[in-house]
RNA sequence: GCCCCGGUAGCUCAGUUGGAUAGAGCACCGGAUUUCUAAUCCGGGGGUCACAGGUUCGAAUCCUGUCCGGGGUACCA
């Protein structure tokens, strides 16, 4: 099939796809070998749909494209295509169709009455979905870098799920590393700062003010004769963490599946297994006293160690038993969300996979850009050692669940974010969240109205009566959204949902603008009615999978 | 040095995976409210898509090189 992705899922454009093939036959053309496109073109004029057929057949036809096309065209106008108004050829050789209106204005019926379900094409039915991330360790409280990670994690996880995927949210930790350690050691010497006994900081130690926080919680729950190295330091301090941390993701309205730990997979024997494996097929080495992952023999460009001279494995090893995990449970998609510093990171785990036979191409690695928080028009400092940065609380606290989710995701992932605190402050018109909030409540208000008028929301009126321009135009935004959707599924990337949101909101605002819902003209207000329902249907049904309230009120 | 991400309007960023005349928001200027919520709408100015080559009917988008910013870089994760 030569159809583009996109496409597939528009039935529409599958039909108008194959009518053209159809024509090439009957054209004596042969089809060409790359493929040809048919999409929405950036301006009105030129249509619904557009097709680049013949400027690629031009070359091998050694034909004028504009006159293919009109070849093409005038087959296709004679076979007379269901819901076609027109067809025009434009310079340098553009089919374009131009679909009538009643198309268009059918789809509000099939929006209603499919409601949150319009456009899901189902794709993920039968099949299931890990997303690990966040995963930080529990050394402190989240930061906002990790916020974007979790709105994004979990933004992705609703967009697998409202595909019919069935999701598990993992967060991966590691409770027993050398972080964890300096760790407890930084809550001891705090401990025994408290009760006025020597003590050392370590060097590398947390410095923040929540570690005396936990010092004085020992104090008050196992007293003041504590020694050295005991294990409530860091037993404590773990437990503690772990629940701001989750608390933190329960504002955000995050809820894990599965916490796994790192320890688990050398309790089981995992690494012990993994290592010995990759040993016979020659890919483990010893060196310097360390133990080697030969990484170049399968392309890598170094070898990489696995266990440092200190016997301490580093990441990648059990990492890379953590991945086999998942691969073993059996997943249909495995998806890892990582911060830019995690980049290098990935393909050796991967490539041990490959060596050892696993597949892993059902993995797909997101790695998001950081996070830089502006105040006053000024770059926030952030120091994390010195705990010396605004945590994901302190921004949830300020700014609530709504705007905190929207500003992470409204940018690609791939760019640096500038998250601009005063801008997510801004209570007035100029914070965008508010714009499609308000898209969202006013429709709420005017069907309220409607209501108070005496007219009750219906199924049954003429859409085709719908024929302002901006109602046209709400409505054949509408009728792209399972393609959104379907880019999203395609990329895991939010921010297309976002971006539509903001110009669905616009095209409703538009339309409120120019026209009026309640009426006298009891047909009109009825047809109008069922416009602003489908509308808010797609707007909660999108905001809803972004996470954030779709408010009736504001 | 090498690897990854980015460079688009004064600022922050989109750009449907190669299409036609480059798009928003903010900021700036000017207008609209006896109205279903003005948290809105309408109009205006503002561009060498970092730079230079290349690929082709066609490039912000793909390839090569250069410059700038961020991240990583072999026993920290």
């Amino acid at each position: 099939m030569l159809l583009k992705r996109n496409t597939l899922i528009n039935s529409f454009k599958k039909y108008i796809y194959q009518e053209i093939v159809k024509s090439l036959n009957d054209l004596d053309i042969k089809r060409p070998e790359s493929e040809f496109s048919l999409s929405s073109p950036k301006h009105d004029s030129f249509g619904d749909l557009s097709s680049n057929i013949s400027m690629i057949l031009a070359k091998s036809l050694k034909e004028n494209p504009i006159d293919i096309a009109n070849r093409i065209k005038n087959n296709l106008i004679e076979k007379k295509i269901d819901n076609i108004e027109d067809i025009t050829v434009t310079p340098p050789g553009f089919i374009n169709f131009v679909i009538k209106a009643t198309f268009y204005q059918n789809q509000i019926k099939s929006i209603i009455k499919y409601g949150n379900s319009f456009g899901k094409d189902r794709i993920g039915k039968g099949k299931s979905a890990n997303v690990e991330f966040v995963s930080a360790n529990p050394t402190g409280p989240l930061t906002v870098g990790h916020g974007r990670n979790a709105v994004i994690g979990d933004t992705v996880s609703n967009i697998l799920e409202w595909h019919d995927y069935k999701v598990t949210r993992e967060y991966y930790y590691n409770d027993a590393g050398k972080q964890m350690r300096v760790l407890a050691k930084s809550v001891e010497s705090r401990y025994f700062d408290l009760i006025n006994k020597p003590s050392e900081f370590p060097e590398d130690g947390y410095q923040g003010e929540y570690i005396i926080d936990i010092a004085k919680e020992i104090i008050q729950s196992f007293g003041k004769n504590l020694h050295k190295n005991d294990s409530v330091f860091l037993s404590e301090a773990e437990r503690v963490i772990f629940k701001q941390i989750e608390d933190s993701l329960k504002k955000l309205n995050i809820k894990f599946d599965t916490f796994t730990n790192e320890k688990s997979f050398y309790d089981s024997g995992a690494i012990e297994k993994l290592l010995s494996e990759l040993k016979d097929k020659d890919l483990i080495y010893e060196k310097e006293g360390a133990t080697w992952y030969r990484a170049t023999s399968i392309g890598g460009k170094q070898d990489k160690v696995y266990i440092k001279s200190t016997g301490e494995p580093t990441y990648r090893l059990p990492d890379t038993a953590y991945h086999k995990d998942k691969i073993i449970r059996s997943y249909d998609l495995i998806v890892d969300v990582f911060g830019a510093d995690h980049t290098d990171t990935y393909p050796d785990v991967l490539s041990a996979l490959n060596a050892l036979g696993l597949k892993t191409d059902h993995i797909k690695i997101l790695i998001y850009q950081f996070v830089t928080l502006i105040r006053d028009g000024e770059k926030v400092k952030m120091s994390t050692r010195k705990a010396d940065f605004v945590t994901l609380d302190d921004l949830l606290n300020e700014l609530g669940i709504d705007i905190v989710r929207y500003f992470f995701i409204m940018r690609s992932m791939n760019s640096h974010l500038d998250f601009d605190l005063d801008l997510a402050k801004d209570q007035s018109d100029k914070n965008p969240i508010f714009y499609l909030q308000y898209a969202h409540a006013r429709i709420c208000n005017i069907i309220k109205h409607g209501e108070g008028q005496g007219f009750k929301f219906s199924d049954n009126f003429d859409p085709s009566i719908l024929n302002d321009e901006n109602e046209l135009k709400l409505i054949k935004l509408m009728s792209n959204f399972p393609i959104i959707m379907h880019t999203a599924l395609e990329t895991l990337e939010p921010q297309n949902i976002a971006n539509y949101l903001q110009s669905l909101a616009t095209y409703f605002h538009k339309f409120y603008g120019t026209c009026k819902v309640i009426t006298k003209n009891k047909e009109l207000t009825q047809a109008r009615l069922g416009l602003i329902f489908s509308t808010k249907i797609i707007l909660s049904t999108g905001l809803s999978i972004l996470g954030i309230s779709a408010p009736e009120k504001m």
